[in-house]
DNA sequence: AGTGTCGCCTGAATGC
DNA sequence: TGCATTCAGGCGACAC
């Protein structure tokens, strides 16, 4: 599932695919994803793609005119450009295509369809109600133990929940979470307000690491992103503990015996894996 | 206001 | 073998 790593390699592999092309028509096979298609989509053909930005999990496609394109991958979304003269058969969960004017065509699929397609005026971006409640991005100066700290001491819920709301830090999704607590060393369970200053700390640059390496790892593939394969650039050879329970942590020098190894518990209704002898 | 739960959706994995 | 059930999860809506 796409997180913030997967969607920042995806708007660079876009960029340098799209950046500068121009819009030359859409099709849509439904009416709707998560929310409806907007209206008017096809009120940005022949715009020129500007720029591509990532805020959030939300790819922005800067256009001329003062237009952005919203896309969200949702859970299941992927983004696949081929050249249009390259044969290809449109497949089951294909739901819009983008025709630009350099024969290369953008295929938005996803199967769960949880993503979402929008269009908004560039300059009220930050007002829409997809921006309007996000906290800070994770590699931003705003984030840091200072505020991190004033956000989770009058929290009652557990960190891991703490770290997923998209009000106080965006991009940290189920397995990043996971991640960034077991590189902290701290249990997910424990209660936001019960973090101390070093705790703090480490949580934050634990965060910034997990998702660096995430994309650095996604980047070193993105020479593929153009084919069509929605696993690339993902980060899963690299989990210390998502998804593994039972096994060993990355690194382990733990009793397995006694620990069991990596632990899996539901929090919110989402899978979290931790090991309780390194977390604490 | 902060917190917890639900629903959207489909395919893979598991259970009987 | 084949059908039914469970699980996965971003994010907004909603109830308390």
């Amino acid at each position: 599932m796409p997180e913030l790593p997967e969607v920042e390699t995806v708007c660079r592999g876009l960029a340098r695919a799209v950046q500068g092309q121009k819009i030359a028509r859409i099709e849509t096979f439904r009416h709707d994803l998560r929310i409806p298609f907007p209206k008017d989509l096809n009120s940005i053909t022949g715009l020129k793609i500007k720029s591509i930005e990532r805020r959030a999990k939300y790819i922005l496609l800067h256009l001329s005119g003062q237009r952005t394109l919203i896309l969200h991958l949702g859970m299941s979304g992927s983004l696949t450009i081929r050249n249009k003269k390259e044969p290809c058969q449109k497949s089951k969960h294909d739901h819009m295509l983008i025709f630009l004017q350099d024969d290369q065509k953008i295929t938005f699929n996803d199967p769960r369809r949880f993503g979402l397609v929008a269009l908004t005026d560039t300059k009220n971006i930050d007002q829409s109600r997809f921006f309007r409640h996000l906290g800070p991005e994770p590699f931003d100066r705003a984030f840091n133990a200072f505020y991190l700290a004033e956000k989770l001491k009058s929290r009652k819920i557990a960190v891991k929940l703490a770290i997923m709301d998209q009000q106080l830090v965006v991009g940290v999704g189920n397995i990043y979470a996971s991640e960034s607590l077991f590189m902290a060393g701290i249990d997910p369970l424990r209660k936001s307000s019960s973090l101390n200053e070093i705790e703090i700390k480490k949580l934050v640059a634990a965060i910034q690491k997990v998702l660096k390496r995430a994309i650095a790892a996604g980047g070193s593939s993105l020479r593929n992103y153009v084919q069509a394969d929605g696993e690339l650039g993902y980060f899963q050879h690299q989990w210390a503990v998502y998804g593994k329970p039972a096994e060993k942590c990355k690194g382990c020098t733990c009793n397995i015996k006694k620990t069991g190894g990596i632990q899996k518990t539901v929090q919110g209704g989402r899978a979290t894996f931790y090991c309780p002898e390194k977390q604490r």
